[in-house]
RNA sequence: GGAGAAAUGGCAGAGUGGUCGAAUGCGGCGGUCUUGAAAACCGUUGUUCCGUUAUCGCGGAACCGGGGGUUCGAAUCCCUCUUUCUCCGCCA
């Protein structure tokens, strides 16, 4: 979220800046600004009250000390007031605090001033487009029917053992879905990132930190009993990591990677594009996080960008990547790149990553800030996450592009992983 | 799952109702000494919020696992939750 004291001194600009994300802010922000106002005045007021609380204590015990009780004792019924005071003060400050956050997390992150205006995904940028799209063999099939041709993919097995959006993967289609998670990851670690693997239930708060809860509550899978969530993402225990910390400035910036499996409810998806794995329940992925100096966060993006598109190459995939238009962009995200892959018998663009700059939204939520180069004052810092990368759509455009009258051809880039070069028959 | 013990500053570890944001040690930072370093010695060292200030700063409030309570006053007493450790049970 956005620090209230940034609202209250560019009322105007968050105004005008939200309006990218056809957000009109202006009533929001203005009872943020009435609300802090009167936090700010009852604080105030408390803490005097508190004070003379402390005060009266202090001179109760000296007079029990020298004995003169009767004296305490007077002074005692002086501060019964002043409790009263304190307690109706204290509850409405609570009162005012769970307000002032409340209208908080409604406000989403401001756009970066070189995200286009927009609604639409059609409104999106493209930035730049890569890979040849390939020319398929007569006959050539979607990946559902490829899976279903090589019994490589099990749908209705998945459908048995939980329900849709639950894939089974056999033989090479596992094995290959193995190579591509060790290979985003080798990658990743050669460029530069630690490797974790945290886990994949989070608690409340971490949930929180990165924007999940409270507004998608709905897209995750709770476990009520211990009220945990599954996460959607290693974007939120990765970055949750960090969570209360203050990074000593040597130490940034923090890369992270780690593979995991993700959870999503998908609730209200249905339709054409949850067709075979384009859409799915569970899938792997392959995530990378940055922590970073807010004066730097946009070199981090490009670079994290870039990075991202070497796997794609690496991969032949045709690609394109886009620079999303505020309408389309995440509530909390400030920048976002898109990376799209070209799933040649669907004929359609495949979103698999996304690669955002988030500022200090996150970071404010958790307390995730850095002291400066003196070691002395302390700063939010910026965090940063991308996909590197989303496996199914990967998967599925690597068996749709690459197959052939004699199989699906395996990329020289997952030779050392897979122990074989096609699939076939 | 059952029984018991515990949770204090970056770390270790005192403190069982007032003078405690908290002894002491280690670590960190600054300095003296030294050609330099080490050692020794001296000083310094948390975070959040409110107020004030051009800034350094200053004043106040809060924080000793989380939440609640008793009291004029709580690290200290009570309740509750969480976590850790030991023993028992179960188990990949």
């Amino acid at each position: 979220m956005l620090s209230v004291r940034f609202i209250a001194e560019n009322r105007d600009l968050v105004i005008a800046r939200l309006k990218v994300k056809n957000f009109d802010s202006a009533g929001l922000v203005d009872r943020i600004i009435e609300a802090d106002l009167q936090r700010r005045k009852l604080k105030s007021r408390l803490d005097t009250g508190q004070a003379s609380v402390n005060k009266l204590s202090k001179e109760i015990g000296a007079l029990y000390k020298t004995g003169r009780k009767e004296e305490a004792d007077h002074a005692k019924d002086k501060t019964g007031k002043l409790k009263e005071d304190i307690r109706k003060l204290s509850a409405e400050l609570t009162a005012v605090d769970r307000l002032l956050r409340d209208l908080l997390v409604q406000v989403p992150n401001l756009p970066h001033e070189t995200v286009p205006a927009g609604m639409l995904p059609a409104e999106n940028e493209l930035v730049r487009e890569g890979g040849v799209k390939p020319v398929l063999p007569t006959g050539a099939m979607p990946h559902w029917d490829l899976a279903r041709k090589y019994d490589i993919i099990d749908f209705e097995l998945g459908n048995k053992i939980t329900g849709a959006g639950f894939p089974v993967y056999k033989g090479k289609a596992a094995r290959l879905q193995r190579s591509l998670i060790n290979f985003f990851l080798d990658e990743a670690v050669k460029a530069g990132y630690d490797e974790i693997l945290p886990p994949v239930l989070v608690n409340e708060d971490s949930a929180f930190g990165t924007g999940q809860l409270p507004d998608k509550e709905g897209q995750m899978y709770h476990v009520s009993e211990d009220n945990l969530y599954l996460i959607p993402t290693a974007e939120v225990p990765l970055t949750n990591l960090f969570r209360d910390q203050i990074i000593p400035f040597s130490e940034l910036p923090r890369k992270l990677t780690a593979y995991t499996p993700c959870f999503r409810r998908e609730a209200g998806s249905y339709g054409k594009d949850v067709r075979g794995l384009n859409r799915l329940h569970q899938f792997d992925k392959v995530e990378i996080v940055e922590v970073q100096h807010p004066d730097h966060s946009y070199e981090s993006l490009e670079a994290m960008t870039s990075y991202v598109e070497s796997l794609v190459v690496k991969l032949g995939l045709p690609y394109r990547i886009m620079l999303l238009c505020g309408g389309d962009m995440s509530f909390h995200a400030s920048k976002t790149y898109d990376f799209e892959v070209f799933s040649a018998a669907q004929g359609k663009w495949l979103e698999v990553s996304s690669v955002s700059n988030f500022e200090s939204y996150q970071a404010n939520r958790m307390m995730l800030r850095f002291r400066d180069e003196n070691g002395k004052k302390i700063y939010t810092a910026h965090t940063l996450n991308g996909s590197a990368l989303a496996l199914p759509r990967i998967m599925a455009a690597l068996l749709e592009n690459n197959q052939t009258e004699e199989g699906i051809k395996i990329p020289a880039a997952l030779l050392p992983y897979t122990d074989f070069e096609i699939i076939g028959p």
